[in-house]
DNA sequence: GCCGTTTTCGGCCCGACTGTTTTCAGTCG
């Protein structure tokens, strides 16, 4: 009989962080002490933010590795050891006898902490969503005592916008709102100034509500207005400086108001990250400093001291002005400290977009529009890069069509200064690795892309194997969307990301960012590790099908910026001459 | 539970809003 394999999965970053999260949220019911509930989500959090995994860690140090990764001291260093080694964590169990484990979900409920979650069991066994739906229904709740028939409707609102809420909504969905209503307010002559805050101006992949922050001398007003704007459906709270509405798209909006001389301050405090701020708030405090969104105080004298710009807050503490984009307490805060911030690339340093469909194949615009939108964007060159034949979906091109398309482009190329069109083809790598076509047809084009389209269910070795196959094709020069991973749709697929990346290193072959809003693949933690750890280059691209998704651009680099990637680091920054050169270099 | 340029003990980011209170706890960001 065979042995049954006692092979364990190994344990990946987030079930380790999920598993401190739990363990902190189980500890808040009971009524640990608040320290050690955030002292796990603590180092849950800084787990979650690492580039390299725990286990790796581990197994190069030991315990005493796992110790210097912040947050992680030598218990919760012993947890995690007990966890990797075994599978299994005791304390966790012991746990979970004391604190029904859905209690925690609970928690997720917005307007639900861990008391209210612990009265509520307590008084009626409650530990699911659907069980408290339904005492809602029937009034259990207001013979709590300290529950009113107030916190009822929260509660139930809560659950309502949790449902709804689940899923956080995509940047581009967001981000448009966010800049109409600011310009709303923008207007209004008792708004000095406005902005977006929030991971919206970091500028996530996914924002779960939009913050933004205004200045003024009447703030009254100022809320009064907002909650009267066409966008909203409803009003969830309203102070003298702090409301919050849900708009009718369903996204939740926050606005603050602070007067001008304390905008700096609220700036950088409402942006965070929480990390980013928890970790500055601690520098400010051992200088004898105090930082809250209205100024920076001396903590002896309770003397404000600066405010009025971000740029005095993160001055006052010896530190440059990190970029929104990477204020994630990843790194930046020693950087700016040190001063070695990098210069992140910016929109204006794109000269160009390597990967563009037209009606040639599931396209909408012809080849025109699309260099007239180029045109519009300020860009050197554009590339054409069509399907090719193989994805019969897609209505890919057979080499005697790309032939006729070469003919149009070199038309094109005389009837346009100014930009140069530049021939390219976005090939399909099957599931043997094999591409479209040979070098006879590859050879005469400028740029060749290669992506996966099928075949996401193979295992992780074949997945790898094809895809480096791919890489080491000489005419490949670009892996386009590398993940596969559609927001909200579709997970990445399994690959060995960090064989990718050292192919791709060795042989000169760029990595996409795929600036499509969902997509953006590679992803921020992606870039950077393939960056720092292998040295990769990459090209960002919005593989747009329609001309108008060509401004997607900005949310590629955006990306990029949260990757920590300068213009060196990016094809799209060169100069064309220099483009051809470096595709050429592989061949 | 973590951590050290005031500390190996005694601190730990900080303030707004809500609701059920009569001076404050709970929650959020």
């Amino acid at each position: 009989m065979a042995e049954r394999a006692q092979k364990r999965e190994e344990i990946s970053n987030e079930e380790i962080a999920r598993i401190l999260d739990e363990i902190g949220d189980m500890l808040d019911i009971i009524g640990e002490s608040t320290f050690r509930v955030r002292a796990y989500h603590k180092a849950a959090s800084s787990i979650r933010g690492l580039t390299k995994s725990v286990l790796e860690v581990y197994k190069e140090g030991g315990v005493k590795a796992l110790e210097t990764i912040p947050g992680v001291g030598s218990h919760t260093a012993q947890r995690i050891e007990q966890l990797i080694t075994t599978g299994r964590l005791p304390y966790y169990d012991e746990l979970k006898q004391k604190v029904p484990a859905p209690l925690t979900e609970l928690m997720n409920i917005p307007g639900l902490g861990p008391k209210k979650a612990k009265k509520i069991y307590d008084a009626l066994g409650i530990m699911t969503i659907e069980g408290l739906t339904k005492a809602l229904e029937e009034h259990q709740l207001e013979k709590i005592p300290g529950f009113g028939h107030k916190t009822e409707e929260n509660i139930l609102r809560g659950i309502r916008q949790f449902q709804k809420m689940h899923e956080r909504i995509l940047l581009s969905d967001a981000y448009p709102v966010a800049r109409e209503i600011v310009e709303l307010l923008r207007q209004q002559p008792f708004v000095e100034r406005a902005n977006t805050a929030g991971s919206l101006r970091r500028m996530k992949e996914t924002i779960g509500d939009i913050d933004l922050l205004s200045s003024s001398n009447e703030p009254s007003r100022v809320m009064d207005f907002f909650i009267s704007i066409p966008q909203v459906a409803y009003v969830l709270a309203k102070g003298e400086t702090k409301s919050s509405i849900v708009a009718k798209n369903g996204l939740q909006i926050d606005l603050r108001v602070v007067s001008p001389e304390q905008y700096g301050a609220a700036l950088q405090y409402f942006t965070g990250s929480k990390p980013h701020n928890i970790h500055l708030r601690d520098i400010a405090r051992k200088r004898g400093l105090k930082i809250n969104e209205y100024g920076v105080f001396d903590v002896a004298t309770d003397k404000r001291l600066v405010g009025r710009t971000e740029e005095e807050v993160y001055g006052i503490l010896g530190m440059d002005t990190p970029r929104p984009a990477i204020r994630e307490d990843k790194g930046e805060i020693e950087a700016a400290m040190e001063r070695r911030l990098p210069r992140l690339i910016e929109l204006e340093d794109i000269k160009g977009d390597f990967h563009v469909h037209t009606k040639w194949s599931d396209g909408i615009n012809d080849i025109e529009d699309v260099v007239q939108m180029a045109i519009n964007l300020g860009y050197k060159f554009i590339v054409i890069s069509d399907h090719a034949e193989k994805l019969y979906v897609a209505g890919g091109l057979t080499p005697e069509e790309m032939e006729e398309q070469l003919q149009l482009i070199a038309m094109l190329n005389q009837k346009y200064d100014g930009i140069e069109i530049l021939s390219g083809m976005e090939t399909n790598i099957d599931n043997e690795g094999n591409v479209d076509f040979g070098p006879e047809v590859l050879g005469k084009l400028d740029v060749v892309l290669a992506s996966i389209h099928g075949g996401f269910r193979q295992s992780k070795d074949q997945l790898t194997r094809r895809m480096i196959k791919a890489i080491e094709n000489p005419y490949i020069n670009i892996i386009g969307h590398p993940t596969g991973r559609i927001l909200g749709q579709r997970p990445p697929y399994e690959i060995d990301l960090r064989a990718v990346f050292k192919a791709a290193a060795g042989t000169g072959t760029f990595l996409e960012l795929n600036a499509y809003p969902n997509r953006l693949d590679l992803k921020d933690d992606h870039l950077r590790e393939a960056k720092e750890e292998y040295g990769c280059k990459f090209a960002i691209d919005t593989d747009a099908h329609v001309v108008g998704h060509m401004v997607y651009m900005e949310y590629g680099v955006a990306t990029a910026q949260r990757g920590w990637l300068t213009t060196e680091d990016v094809l799209n920054t060169y100069e064309v001459l220099e483009i051809k050169k470096m595709l050429r270099q592989k061949r």
